[in-house]
RNA sequence: GCGGGUGUAGCUCAGUGGUAGAGCGUCACGUUGCCAACGUGAAUGUCGUGGGUUCAAGUCCCAUCACCCGCUCCA
């Protein structure tokens, strides 16, 4: 029976990887030297398989794409833009100010925790006496944490649920210590301007005019953000220690060089954090030069780079990686409908390569995820043997009309389109006013910015998701008729690295000759392998390890009759076909 | 970035301060008759890297790098 390893096993990655290393899929970048932390190289086979994936979603997206959702052809396009760009890309998307997480850390030996700045809020209530109350009865109170740190640090993703989260502990303590007048504690709203006067001791109630104090309630305690110009007492959110937090320093992750010789400021540049902006950046280019109508969309894969702060998992993060994006533009009316659309296209599109399992997961964000300008956004998430969490895959991501925004403004260039069809159709309707006509040409519905479905993959997290996935030890004869533990690399036959192995069953007798000749015309059409040395038990398992799909044998029948046994991966099953039959076969088998 | 662990042949790993090892894999020759055959032979190591202690270091000490686990992070 075959058996598949269980997820969050360390001891399956650790066979894939060392797998990896001797067949030649994965080596660790710079080796000899000790290797460079994020950085990975492909080897001969492990480019082979990348390649198969990039080529088939190349193919499957842009050359070939599925029908639209009204089962009419979709347009589909491709750039390949260069790594660095015009650095006011990167302030117009964003990532040059966002793509910078500040972060603090905890000094208390035994923590140490590390936490993003802009998720660490600070609660305070507005007097001593208040506080020292706070705190006893917080400490009374049991599973408070870690919602709650039992000092007065709190994590969460925004203001609002820090609040929310400190009202429901203060709640819970008083409730739980009887404390009457604490019960009346009330977690206010704090004017923007009265944040940095709020936290400094000694701060009066007469001096604030927080609106819930009116009437009758005992303490107010207000929420600072860990970002706010502001030099409170910094307790950990984790620990509790008082005053162990560092002050938010910055991480960028995105690459810098120069260009030219002098290396100042004014020649700064950065590798491109995603592939993304390219697209966006040439939205006007393709709309001028192609004859491309709204709805339609632009592709590209290429090289993308981020300095993560902590690069893990094997090639699941690496600081160098690739990206295959999709920037599909259409109506904002249209937009719910286009993002379903390809939110099952790219889930199939895993599925149908083989990520069958129950591992492949499709999981819609929630509110509190969702960037502020995108109305949705899905994740294809896989179950990697490393993690006992799904990890994410691809975002599916409708990201409304943001970046052709952020672009129109920070270049100054108009970045909208104006549908000559329906123009065309209707123009009628104004009478001939030109008047009226001058003025509906600039606006809706026939002139508009374009809203944008983003299906963004990782092409070396699919890889590492297909590796894992097709990674499999089964249970074959050996020639005693023995059972033994088979490793089979159970690629889909589209993304296997060599498609067909071809042998002679002997050295002798000819066979090599006709399998050579067999091998020439099939490495015409596909990748193929030969080999005439050794066992034929071992060269067919040899090939299962690098998880080609069929192999052809010469035998003594072919001598006869001219037929071969071609060998199934999964199912260890021959058939024989006619030598000049074989290419036929195979390619019916890759689906091409 | 913090804590713990690991690092010896392509892979998996032994190795008590005193000659660098095994299994598998790889290669050559012979053999071969459909699922990890057999025989004979061979190649492959700056023991992660750099210092130090010692008559002598793979082994002890320090530093550093990489990987793994946990914390954390992933616009």
């Amino acid at each position: 029976m075959e058996t598949k390893l269980m997820p969050a096993d360390t001891a399956f990655m650790d066979k894939l990887t060392a797998l990896c290393k001797r067949r030649g899929f994965i080596y660790q970048s710079s080796e000899i030297y000790g290797g460079i932390g994020g950085f990975w190289d492909y080897g001969p086979l492990g480019v082979e398989l990348k390649r198969n994936i990039k080529n088939q979603w190349w193919h499957d997206m842009v050359t070939n794409p599925p029908p639209g959702p009204d089962g009419h052809e979709i347009e589909m396009v491709g750039v390949d833009c260069s790594i660095i760009m015009n650095p006011k890309v990167w302030e117009a998307s964003g990532h040059a100010t966002g793509f910078a997480d500040p972060m603090v850390s905890c000094r208390t030996e035994g923590c140490k925790g590390l936490f993003r700045a802009d998720k660490v809020f600070f609660v305070r209530a507005l007097s001593a006496e208040a506080m020292t109350r706070l705190r006893e009865a917080s400490r009374d109170a049991e599973n408070i944490r870690p919602k709650f740190a039992l000092e007065t640090a709190i994590e969460a993703d925004s203001i609002e649920e820090a609040r929310e989260l400190a009202g429901d502990a203060i709640g819970a303590a008083a409730r739980k210590a009887n404390i009457e007048d604490l019960k009346k504690a009330r977690v206010t709203k704090l004017p923007e301007g009265e944040i940095t006067k709020a936290a400094n001791e000694g701060v009066t109630l007469a001096s604030l005019s927080v609106e819930s104090m009116k009437s009758g309630i005992a303490y107010a305690v207000f929420v600072l953000p860990c970002l706010a110009d502001t030099h409170p007492a910094r307790p950990c959110p984790r620990c509790g220690s008082p005053d162990s937090l560092t002050e938010p320093r910055q991480f960028n992750l995105m690459f810098e060089s120069h260009t030219g010789a002098l290396r100042d400021d004014a020649s700064k540049v950065y590798l491109r954090p995603e592939t993304a902006q390219g697209i966006f950046v040439n939205f006007k280019n393709v709309l001028d030069t192609t004859r491309v109508k709204v709805p339609f969309g632009i592709a590209q894969a290429g090289k993308a780079f981020r300095n993560e702060v902590n690069p893990r998992n094997y090639t699941f993060r690496s600081r160098e990686f690739e990206q295959m994006e999709i920037e599909f533009f259409c109506h904002e009316r249209d937009s719910m409908q286009w993002y379903e659309f390809w939110r099952k296209v790219r889930y199939d599109w895993y599925v149908n390569l083989g990520l069958k399992s129950e591992k492949l997961k499709l999981r819609d964000q929630t509110d509190k995820e969702l960037a502020h300008y995108s109305n949705a956004c899905a994740d294809i998430e896989y179950l990697f043997p490393f993690s006992d969490e799904h990890q994410e895959l691809e975002g599916v991501a409708h990201r409304g009309n943001f970046d052709l925004t952020q672009h129109a403004k920070f270049s100054g260039k108009d970045l909208t389109y104006f549908d000559d069809e329906a123009w065309e159709r209707d123009k009628a309707n104004f009478g001939g006013d030109k008047e009226k006509e001058r003025a509906a040409k600039t606006a809706e519905p026939y002139r508009f910015l374009p809203t944008v479905i983003e299906p963004s993959a990782g092409a070396d997290r699919a890889t590492l998701a297909f590796l894992c996935e097709a990674y499999t030890e089964d249970q074959a004869p050996d020639e005693k008729g023995v059972m033994q533990t088979r490793v089979v690399m159970k690629f889909h036959p589209k993304l296997a690295p060599t498609k067909v192995a071809v042998f002679p069953l002997v050295n002798k007798e000819g066979m090599p000759d006709i399998a050579a000749a067999l091998y020439k015309d099939l490495k015409k059409y596909m990748t193929a392998f030969f080999d005439t040395k050794g066992a034929i038990g071992r060269r067919y398992r040899r090939q299962d390890e690098v998880g080609t799909p069929f192999c052809v044998t010469v035998d003594g029948d072919t001598l006869k009759d001219g037929t071969v046994t071609i060998r199934d991966r999964d199912t260890l099953q021959q058939i024989r076909v006619k030598k000049e039959g074989v290419l036929e076969w195979v390619r019916g088998r890759l689906g091409r």
